[in-house]
DNA sequence: TAACAATTAATTGTTGACAATTATACAAGG
DNA sequence: CCTTGTATAATTGTCAACAATTAATTGTTA
């Protein structure tokens, strides 16, 4: 069996990767200038190369063009979190109930031992790693249910808010409430019952929601938009 | 009032729109080369501005592009429109469910209205006409639920397969069922009837999803794969 | 000091050229 | 006839420089 040939990457595809994460890993701020020779230098790239870089995290909506302005981070206001979670719920109900669909027992095993972790982890209060473990139940219900496309609009719309998600577990009772919903939705798949198990995931996904929207936006702060200096920006939004 | 000042658009995102529409609307056939110093001129852009325009579309699944090997129109298997059609049909009914929760008045003296035009036009058999209509109602519904993210991932998707609309509407009572579907809708709406007129157009779309499959691949041609000048393609499925 | 204008600096938009890689054409050998 | 190898052509990857535009600075005046 010969080996898959380990295709090249362009350098701009590196970089976008890496300046992905560094987006949605939370260590750029929404609004965060991204000054073209500035960042093509510190990848190593030419600016020509950055700009494809740009062009790329535009259209995952990760970065925002302004037309001889520059780049920044995307911003998010609590609009857009909004809508990101009322998709997000939708979007894993379908993907839990297809994936039951497929559910094989050797599947089952494996969800069950996740979650076997995931009692550990939350025992001892590991926050980070307890997320780590539902961010996997959950990619390995998307491999499941073998919708391709379910997983690109799941990342497309996740990318925007996984910055946010480490501060949704760390809210009060939400480990516990995850935990014990983890437990009901592996009886649904053992009782291969998609539609209990996705109106679970339903229930906690638009809970999580909730629970970001007030500890991100607070129920007063309506405008999160601002620079890292503090200025308010205006936003248009154009329809695509 | 003001007016907005017109946004100065950079030559990537100009060139951008026109090769889109050049894929979408089937002018250019699945697989077929996108040279970069071709494409360029034809633009009457640099080939670094029309590498921008490659990176764009192909974040949007409408260029794939093989490193060291260029870039070609996406290709699109069976199993490909399958999953679109999976998910637009769920995708609309949340649309459809959305939409008629903030349906007012105004609204739905807007949809009977299209819904007439439809009548009219679907009397003289203008398929053409029907099927622009029929665009213009999902459209308007999409506005209604006011989801910019739906709108944009309903669009992700669609982009992908209007090329294939078109025959859709070709097929033999595909006109009659689709104009009946939409009196029901109406009448849903008018109702506020959310779930009723999501499930009717679950239904219409998913009978779409299967009258395209048929006609475009037939039920036994596999992999409709293939260059335009015949050689078959093996296509290299990696996650992102 | 505040408001405005003019100048300068910084940044983006775009291009053409060179290097590296891949595809093509063609000849030799099995 | 098909395969294999080599030289050539075509194409992509990358960059550095110039033009156009926007932002910042300075200077002037009320």
């Amino acid at each position: 069996m010969a080996a898959i040939p380990e295709l090249p990457r362009s350098v701009a595809a590196i970089a976008a990767q890496h300046l992905e994460r560094e987006i949605i890993e939370g260590r750029l701020n929404p609004g965060a200038r991204l000054a073209e020779e500035e960042w093509a230098e510190k990848f190593g790239i030419s600016r020509g190369s950055f700009r494809e870089v740009l062009r790329i995290l535009e259209t995952a909506r990760l970065v925002e063009i302004i037309p001889r302005r520059g780049a920044h981070v995307a911003l998010l206001n609590r609009r857009d979190v909004e809508e990101i979670y009322i998709l997000r719920k939708h979007l894993f109900e379908l993907a839990y109930i297809y994936g039951t669909a497929n559910m094989t027992d050797e599947h089952l095993k494996v969800f069950r031992a996740i979650v076997a972790d995931m009692e550990r982890v939350a025992a001892r209060g590991d926050v980070v790693e307890f997320s780590a473990l539902s961010q996997k139940f959950d990619d390995m219900v998307l491999d499941v249910a073998d919708i391709m496309r379910l997983r690109m609009v799941v990342e497309f719309l996740g990318k925007q808010t996984i910055r946010y998600r480490y501060v949704g577990f760390k809210i009060p009772g939400r480990i516990e409430r995850s935990l014990a919903a983890h437990r009901v939705i592996l009886d649904a798949f053992a009782a291969r019952d998609g539609e209990r198990a996705g109106a679970v995931v339903y229930e906690m996904i638009e809970w999580a929601g909730k629970s970001i929207l007030a500890s991100v936006f607070g129920d007063k702060a309506e405008e999160q938009e601002v620079e890292p200096d503090g200025r308010t920006r205006r936003r248009d939004r154009r329809e695509t």
